[in-house]
DNA sequence: ATAGGGTTAG
């Protein structure tokens, strides 16, 4: 193309980089674009766009940010490019900045609509609100797309069941899912992923029985999320029938059957398990406190995933469940060589269309004493109901058992369900959320006679009288 | 003719 002097024509220019962006990685050059990009004579706003698009795929937010910033005037399809590409690296507030800018700047019109945002944009906003539990935005949303009579085709569709669920409206979830006439694999998987988030692994297989009736093909993620219901609801027969062999590990490990599990990985596989699979192992061994078991899982997993600072986390937190605090002291000392950290815990609740973070220990909330106030009040009034603070749940050496529950008391979710007594109560939690908080919110529901819906890192936990959704297992 | 979107265990 060179040689002929293809570069001086914008349509080809486009592809070019287009096609360097999506090839498999040998053939995959992005510096080569970037060099190619600075030698093409009359740039429009298709190349502009298509270097955004990928450098985004190669994950260099900071360079599509720069070809964003630079282009003289954007249309809407430089803005949604921007937009999914922040949503896609994991940076929601970002994307949720660049729409509301997108709203009071000059949008150049496109050819074939001249609205500012379109179906893609909702789209990749959806998804920001996923990510963010933001379920008011989320509806705003929902509206505007109803107001400017806006049909909704499959990718819409999808993001709109996938805000729901993650939000905590799983209705309002299946009856967009029930809506839509022409369903496509995205679609029929997302709604059985929400299903299984909320704990209805049986509802989650009839869905599957649905999809194969409607003749839709259903590809790997449709077998994960099925796994991910069996899993999550105990389905130990009906996992068995998918043969996968990570996910069969985790089935029979959170059931409880670690030597079953040990003995797929060891006897069956036909392959050499991969890190996920000890991964998987490690996971059970941690909710079953099996140390020994755990320990050869964690040591197979960081040899394939030297950088894998969740196996640490997990180890540490088996060998603190144990008591083993030398253990703990160890691990703690190869991660500090390692340069590693752990993720720290965050919980953050929603009231009135506002997000609130709290870190443990928290004091960064303008009302903060009145939270502590709060919870000072909930541990007497908790305690005097039978709540024992679950001790082992306290994953660092803190000598002094007053000191320990008190320390305990410092969770962020904790902290968010107290803010939420002062308000609504909707948690969502980063990590998985600890057995002591679990139990805490419990009694939490039956005593204030109040429902909690806690989002962790992988499920729903709806606590209602006394009981969760999740009927303790997760 | 060239650019933008959705589902995913631990």
């Amino acid at each position: 193309m060179l040689r002929l002097g293809l570069l001086s024509d914008p349509y080809s220019a486009s592809r070019l980089i287009a096609a360097l962006s999506f090839s498999p990685s040998p053939s995959r050059d992005l510096h080569y674009a970037h060099q190619l990009f600075d030698q093409i004579p009359h740039p429009n706003l298709f190349t502009w766009n298509a270097l955004i698009r990928a450098f985004a795929s190669s994950s260099d937010l900071g360079l599509s940010r720069r070809v964003f910033d630079g282009i003289p005037v954007r249309d809407v399809v430089s803005w949604n490019s921007m937009i999914a590409a922040s949503t896609q690296a994991g940076r929601p507030e970002e994307a949720l900045e660049l729409f509301r800018r997108m709203e009071v700047e000059d949008v150049k019109p496109n050819d074939k609509e001249d609205i500012i945002a379109d179906q893609v944009t909702f789209v990749s906003v959806l998804s920001v609100c996923s990510q963010l539990g933001t379920i008011d935005l989320g509806r705003l949303i929902h509206a505007s797309i109803h107001k400017h009579g806006i049909t909704l085709n499959c990718h819409l569709a999808t993001s709109l069941i996938d805000m729901y669920a993650k939000c905590g409206n799983l209705e309002k979830a299946v009856e967009v899912f029930r809506s839509v006439d022409q369903r496509d694999v995205f679609l029929w998987s997302a709604m059985m992923a929400g299903l299984a988030m909320h704990g209805h692994g049986e509802a989650a297989i009839e869905l599957f029985l649905e999809m194969q009736e409607a003749k839709v093909k259903p590809n790997e993620v449709t077998f994960m999320n099925m796994l991910c219901a069996c899993s999550h609801s105990g389905l130990v027969d009906k996992g068995r029938k998918v043969e996968h062999y990570g996910c069969m590990v985790d089935i029979l490990g959170r059931a409880g059957r670690l030597d079953e599990a040990l003995d797929l990985i060891e006897n069956q596989m036909p392959m050499p398990p991969r890190a996920s699979v000890w991964g998987a192992l490690l996971g059970a061994c941690a909710v079953h406190g099996n140390v020994k078991l755990g320990e050869k899982a964690f040591e197979h997993l960081v040899a394939l995933e030297p950088g894998n600072d969740g196996a640490y986390v997990l180890m540490s937190n088996l060998y603190a469940k144990s008591d083993y605090w030398d253990g703990v002291a160890k691990l703690r000392k190869r991660m500090r060589e390692m340069g590693m950290k752990k993720e720290k815990g965050c919980s953050s609740i929603e009231v009135d269309g506002v997000v609130y973070d709290f870190l443990v220990g928290d004091i960064s909330h303008p009302s903060y004493r009145k939270i502590y106030l709060k919870l000072n009040e909930i541990a007497s009034r908790l305690r005097s109901s039978g709540y024992v603070p679950n001790r082992s749940q306290l994953l660092q050496n803190v000598e002094d058992d007053d000191a320990k529950e008190q320390a305990l008391y410092l969770h962020s979710e904790k902290l968010a369900i107290a803010f939420g007594l002062i308000s609504t109560i909707r948690v969502m939690k980063n990590l998985r959320v600890c057995e002591d908080c679990h139990s805490f919110a419990k009694v939490v529901s039956s005593v204030y006679k109040r429902e909690v819906v806690l989002r962790d890192r992988y499920r729903f936990h709806r606590f209602r009288g006394g009981e969760c959704s999740c009927m303790d297992y997760w």
